[in-house]
This record gives structure tokens, sequence and C-alpha cells, in this order.
RNA sequence: GUCCCCAUGGUCAAGAGGUUAAGACACCGCCCUUUCACGGCGGUAUCGGGAGUUCGAUUCUCCCUGGGGACGCCA
């Protein structure tokens, strides 16, 4: 049985990295019918919260990467926080010791600070020399005797060389000379990433880890460790790093990260799992447009590129578009409702009252919008009473001195005369009307559309006389009138 | 600095020794159209450099260059 994992660290948001992460794992595991397995890796207590681990749960419930293992999907979640499974890991530490795998050290974090600052003045890599192995039984006994601190490290090869065999980078050969005897356990007794995710794995079953490419240095150890503790090796995925503009790593100066930012920026979950996976891979299909199951029959660690890829905020624009455009009215009204609201156009109550005008508005909003919180800033007019004129549209209004007013005349008569709920009968009647007067269709759409609206642009012209509405549109027209 | 990874248009990318080097986004035209958007058609633009291997390299090897990542008692 193939089981992932994801395995983030409460100590932030969810960022577009991670989610990337866990949906690689998460295609992976679905298309192979295997486990998708969620764990929280908390034993950063300094910097680890609670309202952390909820957004990162929020944000993956949000995209659709539900988990088959981990928080909240059995009566014990002891297992998938590394907090709670401290016993298991000091039973391993101490094993490791007892076997002579691993030994005390009593070297303190400022020595080793002092050596690594020196190391670098020099110009040198810093290692840590290893000589608390060296120390006599006596000796560990003494100093532990006298209440000396110490860390756990873990005996690493001097010779030799460690593979990883990757499934998307083939063979990395790694020197153990480079590698020095990482610490496990610190002083305080909480052990270190590289100890617990591999006893952590190993427990779990994990048969891959599909992780981000920074992680790749960090493999040779975790090798050595796994060797140590007995446990069969994982297969291993590096996936490429998702760039910023300048191709380092993504991170918050590029921009927002947070991925559930993007939702309040307006973005489909669609959107964005449609486009996070096409960061670092493309379906043999060639299909641009792709639903999570789409994606989840097609999904292949084999066709993963190696270099990292830039995120591009106008392609996932795009997709969005896309995507907005295939939803339907009610579902599009519901998301569009909220910025409505918050731009003060309407109430929490008239959301409920309006709902058939708010879904007139939003559906003929759909094609345009590739955010969905443009819906405000082009619907404004729909919920305002004046419609004031934009510059654009102040130009279209001087351009056409010579029929403007002729043209506001004869719409002003057909509003007054036929209102405006009987869109196509309003059509039917400015065509008429418009060229019995001797205006050109070209002069008179935009200058209506200036005036019932204040915009060069928008949805189908009648139906924006139709939604402004008799009242209004007569209102908007004679004040335009007025002031000329 | 040391170790590791990577390298096709502006961006995402297809490509597996012989191709007119796909496609998408963006950009520019044109068409559709009352505007915008959508859609359609067309266009601009890519194999980092140098040695090999080969009849033939974008593709294989090496070097260089460039970019990135990792070097914590962070994860």
């Amino acid at each position: 049985m193939i089981k992932v994992r994801f395995a983030p660290s409460p100590t932030g948001y969810l960022h577009i990295g991670g989610a990337r992460t866990a949906l690689f794992n998460y295609l992976f595991a679905k298309r192979q019918g295997g486990k998708f397995v969620l764990r929280i890796e908390d034993t950063d207590k300094e910097r680890s919260t609670k309202e952390s681990e909820q957004e990162i749960l929020d944000s993956l419930k949000w995209l659709g990467l539900d988990w088959d293992e981990g928080p909240g999907k059995s009566a014990d979640d002891s297992m998938y926080y590394q907090t709670k499974r401290l016993a298991v890991y000091h039973k391993h530490a101490e094993k490791l010791i007892a076997e002579g795998k691993a030994y005390k050290c009593f070297c303190t974090k400022e020595e080793l600070d002092a050596e690594r600052k020196k190391a670098e003045a020099e110009k040198r890599a810093f290692k840590y020399d290893s000589r608390c192995s060296l120390l006599t039984p006596e000796q560990v006994k003494a100093k532990e005797e006298a209440g000396m601190p110490y860390t756990v490290r873990l005996k690493v090869p001097k010779d030799g060389e460690v593979i990883v065999e990757d499934m998307i980078r083939g063979d990395v050969k790694t020197a153990n000379s480079v590698l020095d005897d990482m610490i496990i356990l610190r002083a305080d007794g909480m052990p270190i990433y590289n100890f617990v995710v591999v006893v952590d794995d190993a427990d779990m079953g994990i048969t891959h880890v599909i992780r981000g490419e920074d992680h790749l240095s960090n493999t040779p150890k975790q090798i050595h460790m796994y060797k140590a503790l007995g446990y069969q090796v994982p297969k291993f995925a590096h996936i490429p790093l998702i760039l910023g503009r300048d191709k380092s790593k993504l991170s918050k100066r590029h921009g927002e990260t947070a991925v559930l930012n993007y939702r309040k920026m307006g973005y489909l979950k669609e959107a964005m799992v449609n486009y996070l996976a096409f960061l670092g891979w493309s379906p043999e299909s060639g299909k641009d447009i792709m639903a999570m199951e789409e994606l989840i029959a097609e999904f292949d660690l084999a066709r993963v590129h190696k270099a990292g890829a830039m995120f591009d905020d106008q392609k996932l624009q795009w997709m969005n578009g896309m995507y907005i455009r295939k939803k339907s009215t009610d579902e599009l009204t519901d998301m569009c409702v909220p910025h409505l609201i918050a731009a003060g156009y309407i109430t929490e109550a008239e959301a409920v009252s309006r709902r058939e005008y708010l879904k007139k508005v939003t559906a003929v909003q759909q094609e345009k919008l590739k955010l969905i919180n443009e819906i405000a800033g082009l619907s404004s007019y729909f919920f305002t009473e004046e419609a004031p004129l934009t510059d654009d549209a102040k130009k279209v209004w001087e351009k056409n001195a010579e029929e403007r007013v002729k043209t506001l005349e004869v719409l002003l008569k057909i509003i007054e005369e036929t209102g405006t709920d009987d869109k196509a009968k309003v059509e039917e009647r400015v065509r008429l009307d418009m060229e019995a007067a001797g205006i050109k269709s070209k002069v008179y759409m935009h200058v209506i559309r200036v005036a019932v609206s204040g915009c060069t642009q928008g949805p189908g012209l009648f139906d924006v006389i139709e939604l402004v509405g008799k009242e209004r549109c007569i209102k908007r027209i004679k004040s335009l009138l007025a002031g000329n």
C-alpha cells in the first residue's frame, strides 16, 4: 500500500509552496490508490501555534486536499502530533545510544557557535569534529553526574558515500566526509527534525517521501538515520521549488504567499489547484484546464520537472477567469455577495431580500470577471443612485456633442413610455427610434451607456438598462441633460 | 566558502539523436461585436557558452558560465 504524507510545521500560514507540495502528494496518493497522511511537525515549541495549525488545516480543506489519516480522522490523534510522541523518540534515541550508534555530546551551544563563526571567518565549512564520541564511559558518567547538559548525536560514517535514489533526480551521491554527526536530541530533550521525520515516516509506513527540493541536502543524513534505526529507506521524490520574480525561493517579499489570502483576493480553489499542479508538472495529454479528478487521473511523478518554476499570477488570473465562467449563477452569486457587502453596496439583509437582483448582476458580469473581488468595482453603478462619468466616459460625452442631447431625449421618451423591464422591447424601440431620428448606432450606443452607467464598458447595454431600472435611468439622463 | 541540484521564448512548458522546436499565459495585429470580456484567425519571441561522441546534437559526456538550494540544539 502506497502511503505519502504532508508534514507542515505549524509556525505560520500555509504558503503557496507548501500547498503545491501537499497537492503533489495528494495527487500521487489518489492516482496510485494509496493514502495521504497529514502530520503536524510541532517540535519547535517556540514558534508552533494552534492558530497556525488551524489555518493550515483550513487551507488544505479549501483546496480540497483532504487527508486519509491525521488530525480529526481518528479517535486518537496522538500519532499525528510530534509533541505527543516524545516518549517514542526518546526510546529510539536510547536504543541508538545503547547500540553505540549515537552518543551524548556535552559541547555547549556557545562553544559550537564560536567554532562555527571562526570557521566562517576562515572561509571553510564548519563541521563538528565528533570529539564527544571519544569520551570514555567514565568521562560521560562524570559529566552527567556533574549535571552538565548534553545533546545526543548520531554517528555518521566518515568514509564512503550515501546515494539518494530520487524518483525525479536520479541517483544523488554525497560523500560521507561532508556530513557531520547530527544532533538528534536537544539539550532540553526535544528531538530534532531530521530524527523525528525518519522515526515518524517509518512508524507510519510512509512509502514515498515527496517534498521540496530544499530538503534534498538533508536526505543523506536521513538515510543514515533510517539505517541506524534499522528501517527500510522509503522512495524519495524532490520536487522543484516555486520561485519568485527574481528566481529565488518564493517568499513573503515576493508578494502574497498565504494560500488563504488568495481566496480573499477572489481566486477560486479550482484555479489554484489547477495552476499549482502545473508548476513543475505537465500532463501528457497537453490539456491546460483540468479539474482535480483529471489531475488525479493523469498525475505522474516521472513527468515532474527538475528546474524551479516561477510563480506567475497572470496565468493564474487567466485560469481563474476560465473557472469563474464555468460556475453556476447561484454559486457565483454566493461568492460575490460578501464583496458587495464589504463595498457597502448591500446589507446582509439585502443579500437575501434582493437575491434575484444580485443573481442578475452576477450573471451579466460573469464573463468579465477574472477575480471575484472585481465584482464590486465593475458593478458600482448598479448599486448607487448617481453614476458620475469616468474620465473615459467624459471623453465619449464630449466627442458626441452634436448628437448627445437628441440621443438622450429620444431615450428618455422610450424609457418613460416602455419602462426598462422588457429589454427586448427597449432594444427594438431604441433601434427604431434612433434610426428615425437619424442617429447612428455607433453613436447612440456609446452615449446611452455613458449616460446610464457613467462608464464606457460593461455588460450588454440593454442588460445594463434593465438592471439600472426605469427610475434611475431617467434620473441619470435628466441630470446629464441638465448639466449640459 | 563547502556540498548538492538545475539550465528550451518574458512566464509555464512539450521534446528521449534526424521535428518547419508543440501548446498555454502575456504581448501585437485582424475578425466577431454597442463597449469590455469570451471566441476565432494570424504574428513577434526560445534550445547560455565551449569542447567532445556521432553521418547528424536542443537531446548523450565533460568543462565553463549562470541561477538556485542546503550547510542551526529551525522545519
